[in-house]
DNA sequence: CGAACGCGGATAGTTGTCATCCGCGTAGGA
DNA sequence: TCCTACGCGGATGACAACTATCCGCGTTCG
């Protein structure tokens, strides 16, 4: 059960979205990151046609977040670039076989899947407590005030 | 972010075993379940390995529990055939690029690989609150007491 | 001894991830 | 008006993981 790399790039792109003062390309992305610009080209288009950034296209273009860094959680990220499917997927094995449960008996989900879902509904509801302006109060945190000062500074010099 | 339907299989056959009155070979699991025979015996032998099920080897061996079904947990279960390591891999991108962070800043795991982690520990926290016998009570609730008793015998008569 | 069983390795087919490339349409500046 | 920078979508391919099967081996019991 492994989650795409593609998750973390999106997150960490969100997260310097948040702190940008205009569009910002893919290159500008890629190249900060040190990730390949074409693939992650690739996540942020998932990510515009999740509603969760809009783009700018022509010359000067790039990405913007549609919505404030507080609206955005990390599950509707991860969702964007994941997919909603849950990770189990029950495949109603109780039907089968000589000892088969009675359609009747199966109107509702199997134990199992209860289970499952509701293990699932716990990792979502945790992400769903996260937003991005969280995780850039974390970097923060962890780098110091001035962090997004040299980035915004970086952003800008792009701009030239 | 997809499970192995080997975790479903597994599952249900832990529900089984916790009602056994002896050893049930790979075989008779499948033929219940309805699934490949030789696939499914993969998959009883990492629970094997993993220590939740024991195996008597040689003519009327098959597969035990080895702990009382309450004892069991799903999440063991499911890390037994998923394996241990979690879904989101943190491969440090805020080391790369231009504006990399200090390693000196990098002691602790970054703000979006802590949040990923808090959620799968929920996750696991819920699958670790679900025995195998909860299960085998969620089968009871769902098709009526007599629903082990046909599977006993069913069992019984393999051994006839 | 023979039959039934679990174990481990070897082998493929299929799917999904990771990554790249190309042509298209669009918007801003010279 | 043209050029350039940009996002968008499709096609393509390498590679890993999941799914599935088969075989030979060792073990146990009648």
């Amino acid at each position: 059960m492994k989650m795409s790399a593609g998750v973390e790039w999106a997150v960490h792109c969100c997260v310097v979205l948040s702190q940008a003062d205009g569009p910002v390309p893919t290159a500008r992305l890629a190249e900060l990151h040190g990730v390949s610009r074409t693939y992650l080209a690739k996540h942020l288009q998932q990510l515009s046609r999740a509603g969760l950034v809009r783009s700018t296209e022509g010359r000067d273009g790039g990405y913007l977040l549609t919505k404030d860094a507080a609206e955005v959680s990390l599950l509707e990220v991860v969702q964007a670039v994941e997919g909603p499917e849950p990770a189990f997927r029950c495949t109603e094995i109780r039907q089968n076989g000589p000892l088969a449960a009675r359609p009747a008996a199966c109107r509702s989900a199997c134990g199992v899947a209860r289970a499952m879902a509701a293990a699932e509904h716990a990792w979502r509801s945790s992400l769903a407590g996260v937003s991005v302006a969280d995780l850039a109060a974390g970097v923060v945190e962890d780098n110091g005030r001035q962090a997004f000062v040299g980035l915004r500074d970086w952003l800008a010099r792009g701009r030239g």
